[in-house]
DNA sequence: CCCGGAACCTGAAGGC
DNA sequence: TGCCTTCAGGTTCCGG
């Protein structure tokens, strides 16, 4: 699933081949995937705009072009964006995009999930978002402050896109459990220690993910189809029953807010 | 603010 | 082997 580190590394990997070109053309194979303006718009406004640049909000791409709008793509759980070779079919390519140096570009999604909006102002997509965890203004005490007064699961909290952009369910998992604290832990109970672990562990986990190009545990591939290795360092993500890497207890799954969170009930110590 | 559930989707995994 | 059910997940919306 294409949280953070799978987004950031699409965009550094499309950034030489989509910068200083222009959309030659777009095909929807699942027009509803696109939420502004209406597919038809969407296609024709498009095609024959330059790419300035590439930029990313939490788990949205952000393609911004020469007109001052900006295409904004969301993978969901299985999106990817493949440069496509050859002229082999793939039965799961929702959107196909032609550039004017004849690449072309494959937003592929088996669960047809992913969403797509061409807008003027990015703010009616992205901005609500909290902010990047791995920006420099993401301090310890933005952390707190963010956690502080709430009383929900701190799992719920990380992956809420209004607390911090871009963590989902994997690396909150991730982080979590680098952090020694159990996902139903109060939001407000956490000691300043605590988060100052959470803070540390947040920044290590998504800056290693996205060292290892992302997590290919799903549908994810990076745009030349490769897969990231970051799934290889996961300690207790979609590990359930295997045993903790530090202490050998099994792993535990528990649905919180209907995700499933994994972690060690030794290393992560209860709640209350 | 917090929570649960439904909706959107389909491949994978489990039960019988 | 095959049919059937359930699950998974990010986001949004709705109701309590």
């Amino acid at each position: 699933m294409p949280e953070l580190p799978e987004v950031e590394t699409i965009r550094r990997d499309l950034g030489p081949t989509l910068v200083g070109r222009r959309f030659a053309g777009v095909t929807l194979n699942w027009p509803r995937m696109v939420l502004y303006p209406s597919p038809e718009a969407f296609s024709r406004l498009l095609v024959g705009k330059m790419v300035n640049e590439l930029d990313r909000r939490g788990k949205y791409l952000i393609v911004r072009l020469d007109s001052g709008e900006a295409l904004i793509l969301h993978f969901r759980m299985s999106g990817s964006l493949l440069v496509a070779r050859g002229d082999e079919h793939d039965r799961y390519c929702r959107a196909l995009f032609t550039l004017d140096d004849g690449t072309r570009l494959c937003f592929r999604d088996p669960r047809k999930m992913g969403k797509m909006w061409l807008v003027e102002d990015e703010g009616v997509v992205v901005g609500r978002l909290g902010p990047e965890p791995l920006e420099s203004g993401f301090t310890l005490d933005t952390l707190a402050r963010r956690l502080d007064n709430r009383t929900a699961p701190v799992k719920a909290l990380l992956c809420d896109q209004a607390v911090i952009a871009g963590v989902g369910n994997m690396y909150a998992d991730e982080a979590l459990f680098a952090a020694g604290i159990h996902p139903l832990r109060r939001a407000d109970s956490l000691t300043t220690e605590e988060v100052e672990r959470l803070h540390g562990a947040l920044t290590r986990v998504l800056g290693q993910a996205i060292g290892s190009h992302g997590a290919s545990i799903t549908d994810y591939w990076r745009p030349g189809g490769e897969p990231g290795t970051a799934q290889f360092e996961f300690k207790v993500a979609h590990h359930g029953g295997r045993p903790c890497p530090v202490c050998g207890t099994p792993i535990e799954r528990l649905p919180i807010r209907g995700r499933g969170s994994y972690f060690c009930p030794r290393c992560q110590c209860q709640p209350g």
